[in-house]
DNA sequence: ACGATTTTCCGTACGTCGTACGGAAGGAGT
DNA sequence: ACTCCTTCCGTACGACGTACGGAAAATCGT
């Protein structure tokens, strides 16, 4: 039987050996390597050439790859700022607390994709949870209704900060493109015949992030509000 | 240079010879494979494998890995029925509408992710983007507004999706392993100490995701209600 | 009818990946 | 000094995506 080790439990036990590497160290390290070369860019071994180790030393501290990936998730997410001025009311608060999550997302374009495909328990995790449960409890909420609004405004930050990064990677890669993306294009002009009520409402070209970003969010905290009163 | 392939375009053009695959197999192949391996279990050789034919022989008809998981999502998405009875209030036809796609994506659990991660641009994706926006429009909505409110929506159902699925799964296979969980769920609840309004109102193992779902529904339908008077 | 052309099919090969295994090396405790 | 546990990591295996180029087959021009 092999030894065990924790996979996606987040403290390290007692450590007889003084070592070089941590998980602290190596969940740095991932998080810097998934910025410059983003999700199909981390390898194993990759990340150990940058932590000059050999390879396999990674798993003396990881479970595997996805421990990898739970470890830069949640260390990632440490960089949103919980802290909230006193007294600041809920909606304000959550607001700011969204765009925040949103910033981070925007530094770290591979985060929200991680965050829809893994269950999110590192601490850092857990104590965002809190302070937007905290918020939303202050608002009034509490049982089912708490944890859908929680999740209507996570699904939220998540989905557009994915929607977001892979639009501005496209827009990037297609200034080199510029032939494929005209062929792209020319389709889309065709298909946007049969469909007129997209061809009359959506614009590819012109896209205020921030502005968009916004609505949509003040058409979630609305929803929350609106059920406040039931 | 070689033959250019299409890559993300959709049609197929003339063909002189008759040919055994073509990209509307490949696709249901991939679909098959996909919800049977999950998106880690798709490999080319797989794939073509289940299609009795030589790995490089998909390479006539696909671009690549990627090509094939954007004509999988494509074909998923098309499950999702876009008639709406006659004369249908807005709210109603986009509450059936997204109880739909949610379906789908439990069927297809791997959808969600899949969405998330690239231009939605095949011929199906743009016919249910279409019917969403014209109902918004029907609503009320144009502009911006209509642009966010069809996202605040899109990222609800593909969040939520996204998270009962990776949930239902862990849940299956911790059955086997039970032990794991229970390390896990007890440092979740040493967490919980710290984190008290977490710890209050959210309840792990009772799980209605089918009234879950629709509360947060309802936020993001009311949201979208209250924006229309502005 | 028949060669030329075009298109389909796919075997081989290369570089990369995750990680199982087992050994070497280095403290800590006795 | 000896044991034991931990850290470190070289090697190796099977699987992966796909570039390349050749074989075979269908179509077309004549």
């Amino acid at each position: 039987m092999p030894r065990p080790r924790p996979s996606t439990i987040w403290f390290s036990p007692e450590r007889p050996r003084k070592p070089r590497l941590s998980r602290e160290r190596i969940a740095r390290a991932a998080v810097a390597l998934l910025d410059v070369e983003g999700v199909a860019g981390l390898s194993m071994r990759r990340l150990a050439a940058r932590l000059d180790a050999g390879t396999m030393s990674l798993y003396e501290y990881v479970a595997g790859k996805e421990d990898v990936f739970d470890l830069a998730a949640d260390e990632a997410v440490a960089e949103i700022d919980l802290d909230i001025p006193d007294g600041m009311p809920w909606r304000e608060a959550l607001t700011r607390q969204l765009v925040q999550s949103r910033d981070v997302m925007r530094r770290h374009p591979w985060l929200p994709t991680l965050m829809a495909t893994r269950p999110m328990l590192g601490p850092h995790a857990l104590a965002r949870s809190e302070v937007f449960h905290s918020l939303l409890v202050e608002a009034g909420l509490e049982g089912p209704r708490l944890t859908a609004a929680v999740g209507t405004l996570t699904y939220y930050v998540q989905g557009y900060a994915a929607m977001e990064s892979t639009w501005r990677s496209r827009m990037r890669d297609s200034a080199a493109e510029a032939e494929l993306r005209r062929r792209a294009r020319e389709h889309l002009d065709r298909q946007r015949e049969s469909h007129p009520t997209l061809a009359r409402h959506t614009r590819l070209d012109d896209a205020d992030f921030d502005g968009s970003f916004m609505l949509g969010l003040e058409i979630v905290l609305d929803g929350i509000e609106a059920g406040l009163g039931t």
